[in-house]
DNA sequence: TTGTAGGCGTTATCAT
DNA sequence: ATGATAACGCCTACAA
């Protein structure tokens, strides 16, 4: 045993009875009409017998491009998020890119690492519904920067992927208005974000509107235990009781509905309860939540296509991506 | 203008008026006693000047080594995975190194990437529950490789981080055989892999020896709709109805649970059902799920330690991590 | 059709 | 205490 090192394109070069040169255009693939059919076969032979695998960091350095993207959210644990990565790790995958994640600590401010924190050497970055600063110690090394399901007006002007968001709060509003809704509570996600902020407005311009409406708000941690609290605050408070709650996740709806079983509500009979992206969880706690369908996959797809194009240099941006009311067995006829 | 290409520790040189590698010794933190406290500034207010951050992939090419590990998958989706992450990423960090995340892509064969699917340069690779076979294509670029959740007597001899998986099946039994219990279905997840193998065979070795038991199996897909139609095959086929579902997984046991309110039984009182990982499912969800806490994070962490003590030569493995049964409201006496 | 040579930005070894 | 210099493995003109 001489040793096991792995295998540089320079062995695949000897083995192979060739020029380190001709491995490279070999395994490149851009030897048409530059490299004989013999020595290229010789060349892929030599190469899979010695398991060579190129050094990434080598091509890394050489090419000034990583062919990595960066994909920064908030929490990995949410369903939407991992369905996001697997829309921009499809296309990335199309053109021969990665796409390597990274979790924003939440709260806690940039890592401490002095040579700033994300790890893996990038081309760009995809923020994902970000707090207003969260991006700091991030990608401001100058990197492209597309901003997923954010503020389209931001300062830096990066280019925005976003969702329909406020038309699937009006798709909501409309829904329990036509059942005869007219009292109702926000459970709004208590986190300084645009699609938050955004879908607190939009409630507020739809149903503030109608004459005999009551629309409160009550603001909750993006857990099932806080949305339970912030359910029975809704529900317990002076005044009547609202019939119908607009929940800003499916999660906060799951803690919605179990505020109303401990209070002896039924849902929907007595509470209309409506969720939004629609999650695995909206199909798994009874009744099945009525909730907006986000496509986030087209989300990621988007978001990375929108990267490529800026390393192009061709920088586009589309609509808003439509989203999609799903009815199901959470909302009912307002009670009498 | 004269460009705003990304400066070098060169151009911070050029700024600080000294060579290349004091530079380099400044900011790699070496320099006690081998560059004055002058100079050692002089560096640092040029770096920050300058915005200098270091040509990752030059870095590794030099050391050879990346300081980055791949945690492989089989669904970032799941709730359990993002928490491995969250722990292997901590002790990662600790060590300046980084984790990407490979879902690897579910049942579909290893990417047909001629270079391997890996896109990131790594040092290492932490594979998580993955299926026997799954790793061809992966990491077997003879990179270091531990594996989590997975069969400590494969071959190949990778150390294994592995869960109490037995024991925590072993605890679900006992707790309901001494509810009373006797007529048992096991919601199995139809996945060949090590985890879910020694589930059904912990399951009957536990349950089988007691005179007077009645154990049979149900196999299904790990969502909520399999598990409900599995469920439904459960509970009504032929014979004595069975009192209790154990379910390979939250997921499966929401399903289970919806079954059961389909066909009109009541959780606890006329089936008692148990999860497995303790998700925020499982308290989403009502009644709240008697199920087993994994130590999700712990897993990631000892698993990103044994990744490192392999690629420092020290190789060692430590015991099973216990788990928890966690009892709350879907299991319950026996119907008399 | 193939080989030679230079450099990407960094760190480490050796002089000074 | 600091500077010059040589790799690391790869890609790509250009030369043969």
């Amino acid at each position: 045993m001489t040793g096991s090192a792995r295998p540089t394109s320079r062995d695949v070069a000897r083995v192979a009875g060739v020029s380190q040169a001709t491995v490279s255009l070999v395994l490149g693939g851009k030897w048409r009409g530059r490299v004989s059919e013999r020595t290229a076969t010789a060349v892929r032979e030599a190469a899979g017998e010695l398991g060579y695998r190129p050094n990434l960091a080598a091509r890394s350095l050489r090419l000034g491009r990583t062919r990595t993207a960066l994909l920064v959210v908030p929490a990995l644990t949410h369903e939407y998020f991992a369905r996001v990565y697997t829309g921009a790790a499809g296309v990335a995958a199309e053109h021969g890119f990665g796409v390597v994640l990274y979790p924003s600590p939440t709260g806690v401010g940039p890592a401490r690492d002095p040579f700033g924190s994300a790890r893996a050497a990038i081309d760009g970055v995809i923020a994902s519904s970000m707090a207003a600063d969260a991006l700091t110690g991030i990608g401001d090394g100058g990197l492209p920067l597309v901003m997923l399901d954010s503020d389209p007006a931001a300062p830096g002007g990066a280019p925005t992927v976003n969702l329909a968001v406020a038309d699937g709060i009006r798709q909501v509003a409309r829904h329990l208005l036509a059942l005869g809704h007219r009292r109702f509570t926000h459970l709004a996600g208590d986190v300084d974000t645009w699609t938050f902020r955004t879908r607190s407005q939009t409630v507020a311009a739809e149903l503030g509107v109608v004459p005999g409406t009551v629309l409160r708000a009550e603001r909750c941690a993006l857990d099932v235990a806080s949305a339970r609290e912030a359910a029975v605050r809704a529900l317990t408070g002076p005044g009547p009781r609202p019939t119908a709650l607009i929940c800003d996740g499916d999660i906060l709806a799951a803690g919605a509905c179990k505020a109303a079983r401990g209070l002896g509500l039924r849902v929907p009979d007595d509470l209309s309860v409506s969720g939004f992206d629609d999650l695995s969880l909206a199909t798994a706690i009874d009744p099945e939540l009525t909730t907006v369908r986000l496509p986030a996959e087209a989300v990621g797809a988007r978001g990375m296509a929108a990267l490529l194009a800026l390393l192009d240099d061709t920088p586009a941006t589309g609509d808003e991506l439509p989203v999609e009311l799903v009815i199901r067995a959470s909302t009912g006829p307002a009670p009498a």
